[in-house]
DNA sequence: CCCTGATTCGC
DNA sequence: GCGAATCAGG
């Protein structure tokens, strides 16, 4: 597998998006997380603060390259827990605050333990299912929008790196009351 | 032991 | 240039 333009495009976008060295060796295929990184520093793409793993290493002579530019890791854990929404309700707009855990279920970052997915799927919407990680990826504003789309190997409902993928609990129940209540 | 990125060095 | 091996660290 060798370093396409289109690849190297897609190694500094997901790179700058701040996914590790191995979720984006998963998303290319055919690489390890040692070539990625590797890559990376040929590339001479700015190195990670100090978020997720460690930034020192040196077996012997070392001469570190002091690449201290602090970027701000994207962190699900910093995402807002509610939102507010407007729904219309006859002729009136009701704002209603909804949890986040309960309407997007991917919300939250989980993760799972060695399931091993290998992602490079970049789905779009109409494409996923409910066995189907829907996290959103790349600019919502811009073509290369898509979503992880990984399958979970058995019925787990988790995203090696995005957490629990499934939004068809949530339908189902809305559903199963809807048909309750006819 | 899982993960992270950083570095070296044989190819 | 490439990336496995290896390192340091959370």
């Amino acid at each position: 597998m060798n370093w396409t333009d289109e690849r190297v495009e897609r190694l500094t976008k997901l790179w700058a998006e701040g996914l590790s060295a191995s979720q984006i060796a998963a998303q290319l295929g055919g690489v390890s997380r040692n070539a990625v990184i590797g890559k990376v520093h040929r590339l001479n793409l700015p190195g990670r603060a100090k978020a997720g793993g460690s930034t020192s290493a040196a077996p012997r002579p070392a001469k570190r390259a002091a690449t201290t530019a602090p970027r701000p890791q994207s962190n699900f854990a910093a995402r807002p827990q509610t939102r507010t929404v407007q729904r219309p309700v006859g002729a009136n707009m009701v704002r209603e605050e909804m949890d986040m855990d309960a309407t997007q279920e991917v919300a939250v970052y989980k993760p799972a333990g060695n399931i091993v997915v290998p992602i490079n799927r970049k789905l779009a919407l109409t494409e996923l299912t409910e066995r189907t990680c829907k996290w959103p990826m790349g600019d919502p504003l811009k073509d290369d929008f898509h979503f992880c789309g990984a399958e979970s190997p058995d019925n787990s409902p988790y995203c090696k790196y995005h957490g629990r993928m499934a939004y068809q609990p949530v339908n189902e129940r809305r559903n199963k009351s809807v048909a309750r209540a006819s």
